[in-house]
DNA sequence: GTCTATATGGTGATAGAC
DNA sequence: GTCTATCACCATATAGAC
């Protein structure tokens, strides 16, 4: 793995650790790179922001995009939002954390507003209720936020597929 | 208004602005008083979170109580997730900001934890169904992260009641 | 109780050697 | 491209006058 993404991967496992953008220090000790060899791929923090939100975006988007394909947006979303075995989880901390460090309105704030109103589209397009498909899109952010807040661990398998029996309950009212 | 509950404010007022808990000077600055001032009444920075999120939960939980008496507890909490009018909201912005500060697990987190299972009873106690109740508080959740991260602007009333009337159908799957 | 002044540490950013 | 060395700045925290 080149150093650029060892450091962005440094990034967001330290971020999904502790809920913010870590700092630089933290950043290149964790990647096992020098300050200098961080700054030369991300000359300022921001930028460093910006690359860990633009790849976690494109993740979350290619796994919405395929999951629309085989018709399963809406329990793709919900099982996005939260980390899922030894995998880290993906883009939502970042919106959060984000807004820690930047203002509204900025290149970040708007690319993530616009890919969740993309997911959102997915998801209402499979349930056909728009008011569903936020209902759905929400449970996802709040699984996720809490889980970034440290106020609950990630959900067990089980638990999700509760949650989503009443959320996509089929033609009869039962799972599908 | 004595100083305590002025630095209190001011310190609620920009955490919600920001999306995370600002510097003590920043705090200082805006609620009128000196950076001794402060520090006389909140010894150091936990001890200033620690105070913005007893107080937040304690006001929440007063209005969850008074809406659970009422049998409007789930309502509540779905409309106490996000601001109200020239309301400033509530809590819910202190158990991520303050996880940008404190380590998980501290007195904070623990309370909040309680906090957020005893509403989370009440709504149960309510609707009378374990994974649906979760559901509700999920959407709470989320509606305040976004809010809180910028990602969108509060809901209208409008778009609230018909989140309501999703969550919360009568006997005959119409809203009550 | 409230303030001014100061100490100390960590942060993002820069310059320049290899 | 990657590193070391160093900068100025801002944060929390402290000491002590009023």
């Amino acid at each position: 793995m080149d150093r650029r993404s060892l450091i962005l991967d440094a990034a967001r496992r330290l971020t999904l650790e502790r809920g913010v953008v870590p700092s630089l220090n933290d950043v290149a000790a964790t990647a096992g790179v020098s300050k200098g060899g961080l700054v030369h791929h991300f000359p300022s923090r921001a930028a460093l922001v910006q690359g860990l939100a633009v790849a976690a975006l494109e993740e979350v988007d290619a796994a919405m995009v395929t999951a629309a394909a085989e018709g399963r947006a809406a329990e793709a979303w919900v099982r996005l939002s939260v980390p899922t075995g030894d995998d880290v989880p993906l883009f939502r901390a970042m919106a959060i954390a984000h807004r820690a460090v930047e203002a509204p309105g900025d290149d970040v704030a708007t690319a993530a507003q616009e890919a969740i109103a993309r997911w959102e589209g997915m998801i209402q397009h499979e349930t056909g209720d728009t008011v569903r498909a936020r209902v759905i899109r929400l449970v996802g952010d709040g699984l996720a936020a809490n889980v970034i807040a440290g106020i609950e661990p990630a959900p067990t398998a089980e638990h999700l597929d509760a949650l989503l029996a009443v959320l996509l309950p089929g033609p009869d009212g039962t799972p599908r």
